[in-house]
DNA sequence: CTGTTAGCGCCTTCAG
DNA sequence: CTGAAGGCGCTAACAG
């Protein structure tokens, strides 16, 4: 193992100070280009590295920024991550990612783990945004941006999208195709952000086709599969069946699918299937789902790309692009039929 | 924005000295349990939070590891980055992960800037492991442990599963259902360690039932969907076709159902389909894929544990736990026919 | 354009 | 059990 080699090294090696090795290093314009050929090849030499730690001390600046996702084998936030990596390393950032599977308690653990870490900013994804949550962002001398999700009241910056109208625009392809028994596999009702908003959007969207609410038409899965597939076999045991379903996303959608096809249900034909969120899956059965898309690369990217601002401080303060509503859209595929 | 307060601060209002701060910090157990409670009031009072950059370029220890990683948003390397966090935070240690797209220069690249941040160890997972990545690897003072790959010589720890084997047991379900028109999606025949090992146990399987090999009978494909897609039609437009096909890895499986289904045939009493992996989506489509489980958090979290023994020097030289190769299994579903 | 000099916030001997 | 002092490797004024 290769001793270390410091800046110090380099510079009696080339023969100048450790301040203009650093200039080199840091791409100064202040070098004649003789001297930094000179330390150029000395650092080649020595097979100089400079340690990012000392550096991230002396400058208060460690070019990596927090990331807290849900779960990172969840192919919803792995994507929003790849947008932000991919923002990050343009702005030559590194990514520091934490799971907290939702966890109240470890989310505001690991927040302040990244804190101590000294990164330049947080992303944060997760479940609900509490005031304790918010507590502890206002502890951060560094900016936070909420990502795929959004605090309350508003008060923390965050690119989302807008879950009830999504779920909304959903319903209504559904409506529009004459459909009036539509039944819902709602996620967690418990999540103002998402869960709660998506129920709401839900509801809006009957109410303004005048379509009372029927309670056996709604049920709660936990936005996996096998939900999708449970909920669907209660619907099916019902006796005035729906004739769609809207799940709260893509994957308990394919579960609903699936039901309806081992029972020998022709989707859409016998019944339309449609949610939200168009995971890459979607396209990826038969039929295709048709679903409401999320921008979930997108919502990482600019996440990132609003952070890389607030933390140059290139915008006031934060006030004016702090709540960024990405546009979502509805892709229609094959799981939906008229009626 | 809070103003930044330093373990001198906390000396200072609980009258002790920065030394002893510093040892109830690190938990060092030589400190009076009454100052210990002195010096938690304070650091409760003034909300301190310790400054792990400091803290590293004073320990030489920053409890983070490196992970390089093709894509975060390919379920294969989401579900391994996922072994991979749980184990570490088990062991208190931080991930800082980086996208690398299996390009060469890319990795090398992320490779460096790892080390510069002083990890104390590097977990990798990439496409082919080249003279020039051992080379870097060589350059690191700091363990590194290959994850889902390594590299042809053996000379770098790694965790990966036997994938000439994995083939090979995948395309003997079929041969033990009597098939013999056993057509291959390959992947890149470029990669030794994964996609011309799986090509090997391919060729091996077919080898040994003293079936010949049909150069019509592979092409390759990108591992993704949409590959599997295009050559199925490809073997669909052959005058003899087979009646099994075995795909390189499940995405291009599922492809292959749907294509044949799309084209009318029925899986598997028309065609019969296998692959290895078992993503999540294996049983997520209709037939349930079978498929040879390839145990990737396992894989991670093997290669999580392997590296922080290496770190702690817990053993020698590597040498004896160097080379883990993890079980595989053939998990049956119903997308085999006997024939 | 280049060198000198202080720290950055903390850990870690070494004394006491 | 506790304090003093010297770095860790680098950046950032400040001179020259």
């Amino acid at each position: 193992m290769a001793v270390t080699v410091t800046i110090y090294d380099v510079a009696r090696e080339a023969g100048v100070s450790m301040a203009t090795v650093s200039r080199v290093v840091n791409n100064n314009p202040n070098v004649k280009p003789q001297t930094r050929k000179k330390v150029f090849e000395a650092i080649e030499r020595l097979g100089y590295r400079p340690n990012a730690v000392a550096r991230g001390l002396a400058s208060k600046k460690t070019t990596t920024v927090g990331v807290v996702i849900p779960d990172i084998s969840n192919p919803i936030f792995s994507e929003v991550a790849r947008g932000i990596e991919d923002i990050a390393n343009m702005y030559h950032y590194n990514i520091i990612l934490c799971n907290a599977d939702k966890k109240k308690e470890k989310e505001i653990r690991v927040i302040n783990t990244l804190l101590e870490k000294q990164v330049d900013g947080l992303l944060f994804m997760g479940g609900v945004v509490t005031e304790d949550h918010i507590q502890a962002f206002k502890t951060s001398s560094v900016p936070v941006v909420l990502c795929a999700t959004a605090d309350e009241k508003h008060i923390i910056p965050s690119v989302d999208i807008d879950h009830e109208k999504a779920a909304y625009d959903s319903v209504n392809v559904l409506i529009q195709n004459g459909h009036r028994n539509i039944a819902m596999i709602s996620g967690t009702l418990q999540d103002p952000a998402n869960g709660f908003a998506r129920y709401q959007g839900y509801r809006r969207a009957l109410e303004e086709a005048g379509i009372p609410l029927n309670e056996d038409y709604v049920r709660v899965g936990n936005y996996r599969y096998e939900s999708g597939l449970e909920v669907t076999k209660y619907f099916l045991s019902l006796d005035e069946r729906p004739t769609a379903i809207f799940a709260a996303n893509d994957e308990m959608a394919i579960g609903a699918i699936h039901t309806l096809q081992d029972s020998g249900l022709k989707v859409p034909d016998d019944m339309s299937v449609i949610s939200v969120d168009n995971i890459r899956m979607a396209s990826m059965v038969r039929p295709e789902l048709t679903t409401v898309a999320q921008p979930m690369y997108d919502i990482g990217a600019v996440a990132m790309r609003l952070l890389t601002k607030l933390m140059n401080k290139e915008t006031k303060d934060a006030s004016e692009l702090s709540q960024v509503v990405l546009p979502h859209e509805v892709i229609h595929r094959n799981s939906v039929a008229q009626r």
